[in-house]
DNA sequence: CAGACGGATAAGGGTTCGCTTATGGCAGCT
DNA sequence: AGCTGCCATAAGCGAACCCTTATCCGTCTG
């Protein structure tokens, strides 16, 4: 019995799902596959099976769950109790939706690491919506910066934004909005997010819907007239006021959402989180994602993480 | 970072010795001390260092203990958990000391396992008194029976009894009992040990004290007159009904003498410990240990475990 | 019934673990 | 100085871990 294979057991559990645990921990569907046996044959029990709604623990997996999860964060603390015990750097790891990673995650922690006066070594890491909660959860990350979340954390709203639809101005769009053509950033591949949550209010069918590999690029393509697309407002105030896009009404939007921080709850709080938290509260914070184009040297500027989650 | 490595660091910090913890675990010195190389490398932390007394902490080696505790602890509950869970066996793993190995151990888990309904997989070990306490936070022990333990365990006293001095009826020993020729069984060894503490009390030197591999071995020793052993009054029955032996008085003896059960505390017992915990205070436990050699059929009989610890 | 999806299994390989014996410091003691 | 006790390190070896790719199998679905 490893702590990696009681890792993958309490990812599988979380997620319901081992591939989704695959790719939450970045590794082939076999390796959690054959974690989770060897951990089956240790303890002579399947503890969790297939069934017609995801996977189901059995009694000995239930009884399992809590106390492998309780192991698995100890072994996290452990790493951060040692480390902070000898001064060194902080490790504060941040896990964000795609749009967040590509506007606001790198400004954001520098301006947060510059800010706070002890060394804190952050990074961003992109993330799905539904993996955040687990991520948290297992100490793979501190924090994650998203729409808001439940399942016993932490979620405190941090910034309130608006969500548009966005299109070329001379573009013209007959009928409902479901039948529009959509060009979305990797958020609207993330069910969980306000975009693809905006797409399903709208009835807008999947074929509908094109995905870019960025939002700036989805936002590029409607600039051109093949369609509309979406995004927050003020991130897409340099391409409104080159009128490369106006905002388009729609039955759905303008509609007001809220950035949320999530975290553990304030009890079993890591110090670098709290501090992330309590920076977030300040006016600096607020200039920072409001025009986060604004303050980042190049020099310090780190890009985003695009695996989906740290070693 | 391994169970095993946190294992082998919490066993060097409460132990005190790699040395002392290498033999609790029945492997050579240097398996310890490479798992807590592999330890201190993982962490860039020595962790714990040798000092004139003993192994000291360093301020990371002391955030991460009650970590590391906690996580060897949950390896072990979530074992016994899944165990349950499925209604198998339980497994109880009771240390005890040399004498009671020798003549109670075997007698009362067969009674106890006949009792309860419920299957249980009954084991007892050898150990010494100063390993009890940290076989029991670790785990490695689901209980002790020997002398009372502090450090933040449950010890209950389960049976008074009384320490004498033995020797042969016709043998004449002259002067201070420190100038006698003393014959103990393996607790003599045992620096925590009653009969340790007796002979201590008495200032026998021990040059003065010939251990033998079992306490039968040493009364029989005694019975040549060759020397004066020690003993548990009711235990050296037969002897003294034979007239092998007779009680010798001493400044120190007889004594009353306690066993006692100890346990973690009651919030985190085990269901196994908690029913041993019952028994030891019903009437049938109490006539075992005042008998012991009379209840066991020769096919239930097993002998006891002489290795210090299970694996 | 054919596909598609998702999990389990097989086979292979590189790395780590965990144990051994043998040996190298290092302090304290005779 | 030399000895002894104790911890650290080296070298070797088998087993386990952990990852991969390829394949099999049950179930759900059109």
């Amino acid at each position: 019995m490893t702590l990696g294979q009681l890792s993958a057991f309490v990812l599988v559990a979380r997620l319901g799902s081992v591939t989704d645990a695959a790719r939450t921990l970045g590794v082939s569907e076999p390796a959690v596959s054959q974690a989770l046996g060897a951990l089956r044959q240790h303890h002579g029990d399947k503890l969790i099976a297939r069934t017609s709604t995801g996977m189901t623990l059995t009694p000995g997996g239930s009884r399992l769950l809590p106390i492998a999860s309780q192991m698995v964060a100890l072994g996290a603390d452990a790493d951060a109790a040692v480390r902070e015990a000898n001064g060194l750097a902080e490790r504060l790891q941040l896990a964000v939706t795609s749009t967040l990673a590509e506007f606001v995650a790198s400004p954001l922690l520098e301006a947060f690491t510059a800010r706070s006066g002890k060394s804190i070594d952050a990074s961003a890491g992109l993330a799905q919506t539904a993996e955040m909660p687990v991520l948290v959860s297992n100490r793979l990350a501190d924090a994650t910066l998203g729409p808001r979340l439940d399942s016993g954390l932490d979620s405190t709203p941090v910034f309130r934004c608006g969500l548009v639809a966005l299109a070329a101005p001379r573009a013209q769009h007959h009928g409902r909005p479901s039948s529009w053509q959509w060009l979305v950033g990797p958020s609207g591949a993330d069910p969980g997010s306000d975009t693809a949550r905006l797409l399903a209010q709208l009835r807008v069918p999947d074929e509908a819907i094109r995905v870019f590999p960025n939002q700036t690029a989805a936002w590029s393509a409607a600039a051109s007239g093949t369609g509309v697309s979406t995004g927050i407002e003020h991130l897409a105030a340099p391409q409104l006021r080159r009128k490369e896009l106006v905002v388009v009404p729609t039955p759905a939007t303008p509609v007001t959402v809220c950035w949320h921080l999530t975290t553990l709850p304030r009890d079993r709080l890591s110090p670098a989180a709290a501090s992330l938290r309590h920076f977030l509260s300040t006016p600096a914070a607020m200039q920072v994602m409001r025009s986060p184009g604004a303050g980042v040297p190049p020099s310090r500027f780190r890009p985003p993480v695009y695996v989906t989650i740290w070693s």
